[in-house]
DNA sequence: TCGTGTTGTGCAATCGATTGCATAACACTT
DNA sequence: AAGTGTTATGCAATCGATTGCACAACACGA
């Protein structure tokens, strides 16, 4: 509409467009009830007119906030595997479509160094005002109370562990491994066996998942076998590693609890199938994440579901604005749910 | 290490300690040639026993950079059809990790209303310094064109169309897809079908896809054949739907070129296996994206790779960042590549 | 000894919006 | 008419880092 748009930039523009002061302006365009409708009114046509936007990195200087939340992702950019798994995907989104309700944008980063950079490069620096983190990952609890002590606003999404002091939101992974393979059990197996990624950690989610299943097997009383006991990668193939060794060292396994992924399930399905077993009538699969192909694979993959949609995002973003507002806030542990599907030999088609 | 790191947070507070003026500390921290080497290095030691991290928002707001860029994605942040496509997280895992390599951060964004997101909210408010567009949604032209009027730097991930005059990099879609149809035809399968989406926009993927098919079919002197034209969604279970019209109207379909996604590909061939038909010996199929699970659905799925890894990633942040130097960036279409797999009935492993 | 460079530093303005405080304009009471 | 409020506005400082310009200190040749 205007001829120049490009002459009026800033506040100052405007304020001299309406034949005020800077101030006025700015407290006109925010509604101040210091300013009189009729100044409000002039000012906001003026600013309409031209397109006026406020200068955020200005404001956020001034006002100490950013409205930018960090994103922590459980590895590095580059690292095909586990960004290929769809479930970080949904996270993501669901967490950043309702971060999006509070006015805030989210902001991608790596977890090369949690310190570094929650710490240093976003928090500190202003670009950010709290960090969401994409599981616990490879840190150490040392590494976490470094950044507890910086008194970074945080939430990390997982399981809450013993006398735990910051914030977590997640499901309850043993519960729910233990849930699961009793599950199988009910089912009729009796040669379980369990898929599960690196335990190094001895409070990282993998490290739950397998306690769940030898709980379970604890009190039911069946024996830990070790030739049951396969571990993969987060790659997609991996899984048909694992259906080879268990096959070898345990021929009768007549269910296969997959701790990794979905996306690893999925892989130790096929596997299966290549290698002449029926699913799920000669071996049972449940997996874990609940990503949205489960319905599509044949048969349709039994699976955790981490709630995100149904609790989890929403109080993790709620949790994470409490603190950023300088209130404590409490982790929260969910029970995961078992969502069945025909890969488990169920006949049931939901669970509730 | 020292006693109360809280104290010490900005560089007026860094030169006061090294008895020099901010100035100084400024340039000294920025290895200017105007600072002598002992002061430089008198400030540095300062600085990094502090563990000062300039505050960026402050520099941003001085230097007019903010080492951001927005990336637009192609549907609402909540719509989980498309967001659960593994394809689009790995567009954002492998665009983002090279604009890392170049300083920049990656703020998520959804494609409401390209105007308001770019134009407003994001570039001339100081928070980003460009955009990437992941395709062009249903954005018609004029909007584009308003877009490129305001000068923004931005780079749409997708095909270059004609008299196109703003940068977009990506594969031919129209080729590729014909390319596809005539590895169908050339395995030997004369009834091929398509299933595609959405349509209206005559300019964008679905429709030079189609445009393709019907190349395909015009070069081969096949008939185009209104039964074997199906239309999908993104959803992961439309496949389904696309199946049951086509082996309605057309019962003898051998071969179908699922040009919606490979998520869509993969649900027609579940879809095809309840309805009895073997794949590749009765129906031969090919997707589009070559995502990971290509290689582990049953046959494994060929399908057209948009060469994110090889190209298409490296040269649109290049060009990105050219637009944002203030140069001209150029589009490029790179021939997207057909990577055979077994569901296309081919014995080819691979293809160069 | 007086210019003329060279080198290193500091002053103060700047980026653009916000906000505490002062004050002007006006009404209204006693 | 003087005093007390109320309402609306402007001034100037501020957030923290950067940078053009001025200038001090010193060396050097003439």
């Amino acid at each position: 509409m205007s001829k120049n748009p490009k002459k009026v930039k800033t506040m100052a523009d405007i304020a001299r467009l309406a034949g005020v002061s800077p101030s006025t302006a700015s407290r006109a365009l925010r509604n101040s009830p210091l300013i009189s409708q009729e100044t409000i009114d002039r000012v906001k046509s003026i600013a309409a007119e031209h397109a006026y936007r406020p200068h955020l990195g200005a404001r956020n200087l001034r006002t100490k906030k950013s409205n930018v939340i960090v994103l922590i992702l459980p590895f590095n950019y580059a690292d095909a595997e586990v960004l290929a798994n769809p479930y970080i995907f949904k996270i993501v989104g669901t967490i950043g479509s309702k971060l999006r309700e509070h006015g805030y944008d989210l902001l991608l980063s790596k977890m090369d160094d949690i310190n570094e950079l929650i710490d240093d490069r976003y928090i500190h620096s202003g670009i950010a005002e709290g960090a969401v983190i994409l599981g616990r990952g490879d840190n150490n609890p040392e590494k976490i109370q470094k950044l507890v002590r910086t008194g970074v606003p945080f939430v990390i999404l997982g399981p809450k562990l013993d006398n735990q002091n910051y914030c977590s939101v997640g499901i309850n992974n043993l519960a729910s491994a233990c849930t699961a393979v009793k599950h199988l059990a009910n089912m009729g197996r009796r040669r379980i066996a369990i898929v599960s990624d690196n335990q190094e950690n001895q409070l990282s989610e993998p490290y739950l998942r397998f306690q769940g299943y030898l709980k379970a097997l604890n009190d039911l009383n069946m024996p830990i076998d070790q030739n049951l006991i396969a571990i993969s990668t987060h790659s997609g193939n991996s899984g048909y590693d694992a259906v080879q060794q268990l096959l070898s060292t345990a021929p009768d396994v007549d269910g296969i609890f997959v701790a990794t992924s979905d996306v690893v399930a999925i892989s130790v399905l096929q596997a299966l199938k290549i290698a002449g077993k029926r699913v799920p009538e000669d071996v049972a699969i449940i997996g874990f994440d609940n990503i949205d192909l489960c319905d599509f694979t044949s048969p349709p993959l039994t699976s955790i579901s981490q709630r995100l949609q149904d609790g989890v995002a929403d109080s993790l973003v709620e949790r994470l604005l409490d603190q950023i507002k300088g209130d404590k806030a409490d982790s929260l542990m969910l029970d995961g749910t078992l969502v069945i599907r025909q890969s488990c030999g169920s006949l049931i088609k939901d669970f509730a």
